[in-house]
DNA sequence: CTCGACTCCTGTTAGC
DNA sequence: TGCTAACAGGAGTCGA
């Protein structure tokens, strides 16, 4: 699913827009329309407007317009990023293999015939403008362990449910977030308070580089915990039977052997 | 402020 | 073969 990673690959697909005139939004489901935008606001504020940049935080992708007002993109859990013909990921993990135009939510067309698109047959995504950029954490891309150390790993809450905490820490999903305490050998279910300085520097280092793998191998699918991930998984480090819980509201999987 | 529970969405799939 | 129920998780809300 689009975590932090995917939004990252997103971006990179929007630059292709970046310096186009929009001639026309459409948004024809509201539903889709968060916090209270409007199709008519957002065609206010970005019809005729050039796109000046695309920049992410976290899982939101943003589009700064040159009428001053910023496009906030969400993808929830199925939501692909198509511009031209091209999808900006051709596989997403519990999304419909299928690629249906019907799906589209939201999208503009530029002065000079390209289309920028959301696919979302789960409706989980949406769009606001000019969305608040401060309830979200420092990006998990750039997080220092002195943030991790200060926001994340504090309290008694499970330590996953703090990784996945948007506003402690934004960008890490369900499968970001189980990979890294699988390789860093911390159980999710602990409290994020209960970690030693070494604790937190082991899940730094972890994190940077399932975020970096991950964005090479393309996408947050492609762990080495993934192909594990279901009911009777076996621990591809020592072969012990993988747990899986509910943590933090959401279906979690961990070695009861090494992580601790 | 903290934190768990609940709700929303719908395509896919397992099971009968 | 066809139906139903369970499942997936990002994000918001609510109440203790």
């Amino acid at each position: 699913m689009p975590e932090g990673v995917e939004i990252e690959m997103y971006r990179r697909y929007a630059d292709r827009v970046v310096g186009l005139e929009i001639a026309s939004t459409h948004a024809p489901d509201d539903w889709f329309l968060k916090r209270g935008t409007t199709a008519a606001e957002v065609s206010a504020a970005a019809d005729g407007a050039v796109v000046e940049g695309a920049r992410r935080i976290g899982k939101l992708l943003l589009l700064d317009l040159s009428s001053g007002d910023r496009l906030g993109l969400r993808f929830g859990m199925t939501g692909r990023l198509i511009v031209g013909d091209e999808s900006a990921i051709e596989y997403l993990e519990y999304s419909s293999q299928r690629n249906d135009p019907s799906w589209d939510r939201f999208w503009m067309v530029f002065r000079s015939g390209e289309e920028l698109r959301i696919r979302d047959p789960r409706r989980l995504g949406g769009v606001e403008l000019n969305p608040d950029e401060g309830r979200l954490g420092p990006d998990a891309f750039q997080v220092t362990v002195g943030q991790l150390r200060d926001r994340v790993v504090v309290g008694n809450m499970a330590l996953k449910a703090r990784l996945l905490d948007q506003g402690r820490i934004a960008g890490v999903g369900n499968l970001i977030a189980d990979e890294t305490l699988w390789r860093a050998s911390l159980d999710p279910a602990r409290s994020a308070g209960s970690l030693d300085e070494k604790d937190v520097q082991r899940l730094h280092r972890h994190l940077h580089k399932v975020l970096a793998d991950f964005l090479r191998d393309g996408g947050s699918h492609t762990g080495r915990l993934q192909p594990v991930r279901v009911r009777g998984g076996h621990c591809p480090k020592d072969g012990a039977e993988l747990l899986r819980r509910e943590i933090g509201g959401r279906t979690t999987y961990s070695c009861p052997e090494h992580q601790r």
